[in-house]
DNA sequence: AAAAAAACATGATATTAATCATATAAAGGA
DNA sequence: TCCTTTATATGATTAATATCATGTTTTTTT
């Protein structure tokens, strides 16, 4: 059978995460940086990252500021908001909620047997998710107890 | 920004583990079912689920025989598959394993702030789908503590 | 005020996954 | 043996996602 590149997240949320990092690590207000820069330090194409970051901007999940010494930043405030906050921007709301089978009467009163078994895995996950902020991540970051791989 | 679907697994795996499911429930080599009644029982079009079906029976995840009175069903040692093993006949292999963010480095100890993040969950339900067989699920089924969705 | 530098908005193209369709081969029954 | 019935193999079409491209607006600098 052919082969897929099934996954998690998109492409996309992937490639936001990794911007949204990389901003909080290495901007604030006056200290912006542009399109072409962010894509090449991240390692994602330019058109493809430009049209991510401008729907993040709008959605306050980064800052922004057109013209000569503009670019995007990470705020205090950006960086207030979650990590599945920036999923949610960018893959929209029941991604991750959605089941495993994706059966409509699928729940905890009436599970499939799939749902029984990693259901609560996932409720997890995405509490995890739902509570790290991009400061959190950051935090971790500076401290060197992990990486942003480009 | 648009909407998106995404999800842990494609709609083919979901689809077959629904058929491989209802086969192990409902079948044996001398009460075999024709892939027509499969796809009304489990509520996938025919054409799709057919060319799933004859995946899973090369790959021995069920069993097939042609001809009149012919059809699909689960022996004994189909049953022994594990789950992880069909969603890998259909998603093919590095699907579940591959990191959040996707990225070639990041790993145990070189862990990107996701990876530190959900890592551990991710394994965890790793080694659940690997562990379970379809008989195991299958006699949850039985036991009415969960249920098949259709 | 004009020019340049940036993000913003919008749309086009390409690639991948999901779905459907049909001709071929094997098995059983008349 | 021949016809019917079923899975099998293979390919075509459609829809979703990922990627790229380009004109428009806003802001700064001269
Ligand atoms: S369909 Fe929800 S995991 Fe069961
Ligand atoms: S890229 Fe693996 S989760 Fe980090």
């Amino acid at each position: 059978m052919k082969f897929y590149t099934n996954k998690m997240l998109s492409n996309s949320s992937k490639y936001a995460l990794k911007a949204v990092m990389y901003l909080a690590l290495h901007t604030e207000e006056n200290n912006k940086m542009m399109v072409k820069d962010i894509s090449e330090r991240i390692n994602v194409p330019k058109a493809y990252i430009a049209k991510l970051l401008q729907e993040l901007a709008k959605r306050k999940i980064i800052s922004s500021a057109k013209g000569p010494k503009g670019g995007f930043y990470s705020s205090p405030s950006n960086k207030n908001r979650t990590i599945m906050e920036v999923i949610e921007v960018i893959d929209g709301k029941k991604k991750m909620e959605s089941c495993v089978l994706g059966l409509e009467d699928c729940n905890e009163q009436h599970p499939c047997p799939i749902h029984s078994l990693i259901g609560p895995l996932k409720s997890k996950m995405i509490d995890l998710l739902d509570s790290k902020t991009i400061n959190d991540l950051a935090q971790d970051l500076a401290l060197n107890k992990v990486f942003l791989p480009i």
